[in-house]
DNA sequence: GACTGGCACTCTATTAGCAGGAGTGCCAGA
DNA sequence: TCTGGCACTCCTGCTAATAGAGTGCCAGTC
C-alpha cells in the first residue's frame, strides 16, 4: 500500500509538532494544531498505516507518535519545501562576514556564523589545498644548500617548506629555477601539478641542474599535493546542550568524541557534489557516535569548484527546512567571497 | 582557632574520599577508610570546626560533608606532596611525544597527550610570537616595488607578510636590507626588538633607502609584534561527560561556552611565572562560567623561559596532586623539546 | 581538657499505591 | 472511507510510609 497525499500530510505535521514541542505527538493534537479536515479516529488510522511503513514510533503504548530516521529521510525528500532566508538572517549575514581580513578570519568567522544562525555544532573545512590552484611559488635562499619554498594559492593559503639541496647553487640559477617553476605551475591546481613537475625535471639538460631540480620537485610533490593536510574550524558545541540531553540518548559524551577526531569531521563534509546541500540522517551517517545525529552540509568554492566543506551537526530532531536553507546560504557567500579574490 | 594535625588529617581524608566515590563523605565512613585512631564522634567534631572555618559544607543536614573551594585550596597548599609521575606514565609522554614532526604536531600530540593522562579537557597555547626570538628573516622581491617578509622563529613558527615599498629597489638593495636586518635582529625576543626597529630607520643614511627601511620597519612593527595573534589547540572536551553531569551544577553549556572563546582560554593559561604550577580552584576563576571547575596550568618554554601557556581543567573535585605531577611533567618535556631544535 | 558512646533528630531516597490523563486500537455505524 | 464511542494500556504525578545515613549534643570516662 503507498502512501496517499494525506498520510503524507500527517506525517508532515508530526515531524513539524514533534521538532518544534520535543514531545511524542498524539492524534489529538495533531488534528488540533493543523487543519487536517478530518477526525483524531482516522488521523489514528493513518498513523498505523505510517507506522507499520516504518516511518514513525511510539516510544511506549499509548504515548504518542515520533519519526524515525525514515520518517524525517521521507520529510526531507519529498516534504520540505526549501524557505528563503528571511531578509533579517541575509543581514546577518553579511554583517558577519564584512571585514574579514584573511582566510583565517574568514574561516572562524563562518563557523561561528553558521554555529550561530543554525543554533547547532558547526564545521567548516579550510580551503584544500589540492583543490586549490597556485597563485605563486618564491624560492628563497636561506643557506648556499638550503631553500625555502614558499607557495601562495588562489585562495589565500600560504605554505612554506625547506628544500635541502644536492649541492651549492648559485644565487642566479635560483631566479632561473624560480621562473620555470613559476611558469609551469602558476595558476594550475594542486591536483594537476604532479605530472607538470614531472616535466620540469625532464625538461633540464645540465645534469647539475636537474639533480637540483629533482630535489625541489620531490618536496613539492610530497608536501604539497600528498600530504594534503586538512584544516578545520568548530564551533557551536555548547548548543549540543540545547533541548536537555534527550536529544543523544542520554549522553554528549560519544558526541563529543566524535567532534574531537578531525578525520571523522573531514568524512561528514567531505566527498560533496557541486551546489547541492546533502543531509544525512541519524543510522546514514557512517560513524556510530553519531547514529543519534544528523549532518547537513555543502562544498563552497569559487564559482562551481568546490574547495572544501562546511556543515552542521545537530539532533535528528532537527528543523531541517530552515537549516539546509542556511547551509546553502552560507556556503554560496562564502565561495563568494573566495571568488573575489 | 586554629586546626591542629588532627583535623588537616580529617580534611585530606574527606578530600581524597571525596574525590574517589563523588559523594558526601560522613564520619564513620571516614574512620573505616582511613586510620585516624579515633572515634566516629571525635571526627565529627572536628568537622564541626572545619565546617565553621568554611573549609567543607553539608549538601544539607543529614548529609556527609563536602570540600568548599577554599578546602580544596587549603589542602591543595598544604597537604599535596606531589607525587612523581609513574614509569609507565613517564614512558606514555616520550612514546606520544616522540616522532613529532613540525611545531603544529607537536602542539596537536601535546594536547592530546594532556587530556589522555589527566582525563580532562586540555589546552595549549602556541609558542606565542612575542616571547619567541628571531631566528631568521627573509626577504623576497615579488616585484620591484614589493617584498615577502618571512620569518622563522627559534620555536618553529614562520609568518610571512607583504610589504608595499614607497618605489622600486634594486636586487642589490634587497641584500644589502637583508643583511642589515638579521645583523640587528637575529636571535632577539620579539619583544625586544621594536626599538630596534626603530634604529634601524634611523641608521639609514640615503633618504631613499630610509624610506624603503621606514616601510619595512612599520610592517615588522604592525604585523609582527603589535598583533600578537595568538593561537591554541584543545582537547577532551568528552572527558568534561565524565562522572555525570553533577560535577558542574546541572549543565556543561557555560563551560563548553567558555571553551569556545578563546580570550577566555587564553586567560586561564596565561600571565604564568617560570617552572611554577598554577592552581585556580572554582571561583577563584574570574570567568563566571567556569566557577565550578578548576584549572590547573604551567608555562612552558626552553630553559626558564616562556614561550607559552598549557593547562588542564576539570571539576573542582579533582585529582589535585595527580593533575599538578602530569601538567608540570608534559610542560617540562615539551620545554626541553623546544630546547633541542 | 580531650575523647567516646549513646541517643534523639533531621533529612533524603526509595517504594508502593492510587488517581488522572493521554493516547491507542478496534468496532460498529453513517 | 470516515467517524464516534469505548475499553484498554501505560505514563505521570501525588501522597504516604519506611529505611537509612548522618548529624549534633550530652553525659560520662580517661
Amino acid at each position: 500500500m503507498s502512501l496517499d497525499d494525506r498520510k503524507l500530510e500527517v506525517l508532515r505535521a508530526i515531524v513539524e509538532d514533534y521538532v518544534d514541542t520535543q514531545e511524542p505527538v498524539g492524534s489529538k493534537a495533531l488534528v488540533d494544531r493543523h487543519k487536517l479536515g478530518v477526525s483524531p479516529a482516522t488521523v489514528r488510522n493513518d498513523m498505523a498505516v505510517l507506522e507499520e511503513e516504518g516511518y514513525i514510533r511510539q516510544p511506549h503504548t499509548s504515548a504518542g507518535r515520533v519519526p524515525t530516521d525514515a520518517g524525517y529521510r521521507l520529510f526531507v525528500d519529498r516534504l520540505t519545501r526549501i524557505k528563503p532566508l528571511s531578509p533579517a538572517e541575509r543581514r546577518a549575514i553579511e554583517r558577519f562576514m564584512v571585514g574579514a581580513v584573511d582566510l583565517d578570519d574568514v574561516v572562524h568567522r563562518t563557523v561561528r556564523l553558521l554555529a550561530q544562525l543554525t543554533r547547532q555544532v558547526a564545521v567548516v573545512q579550510y580551503p584544500s589545498l589540492s583543490r586549490s590552484s597556485v597563485r605563486h611559488l618564491e624560492l628563497v635562499p636561506i643557506s648556499t644548500t638550503r631553500l625555502m619554498l614558499v607557495m601562495i594559492t588562489d585562495t589565500g593559503r600560504v605554505e612554506q617548506r625547506l628544500v635541502e639541496l644536492p649541492g651549492p647553487v648559485p644565487d642566479g640559477d635560483v631566479w632561473e629555477l624560480r621562473r620555470r617553476v613559476n611558469e609551469k605551475l602558476s595558476g594550475q591546481r594542486l591536483a594537476d601539478t604532479p605530472p607538470l613537475v614531472q616535466r620540469l625535471v625532464e625538461e633540464c639538460d645540465d645534469p647539475e641542474r636537474k639533480a637540483t631540480m629533482a630535489c625541489l620537485a620531490s618536496v613539492l610533490l610530497e608536501t604539497l599535493v600528498e600530504r594534503s593536510e586538512e584544516r578545520l574550524a568548530l564551533a557551536g558545541t555548547a548548543n549540543l546542550t540545547r533541548g536537555g540531553v534527550l536529544d543523544f540518548q542520554g549522553t554528549l559524551r560519544p558526541v563529543l568524541e566524535a567532534l574531537e577526531e578531525e578525520v571523522i569531521l573531514l568524512k561528514l563534509i567531505g566527498d560533496l557534489e557541486p551546489r547541492t546541500t546533502r543531509v544525512r540522517i541519524g543510522d546514514e551517517n557512517e560513524i556510530d557516535n553519531l547514529r543519534s545525529a544528523s549532518v547537513v552540509s555543502s562544498g563552497y568554492g569559487p564559482g562551481t569548484t568546490i574547495v572544501g566543506g562546511l556543515g552542521v551537526l545537530g539532533p535528528t530532531r532537527m528543523d531541517y527546512p530552515g537549516t539546509i536553507a542556511t547551509v546553502r546560504a552560507v556556503a554560496r557567500y562564502v565561495g563568494d567571497l573566495l571568488a573575489q579574490n
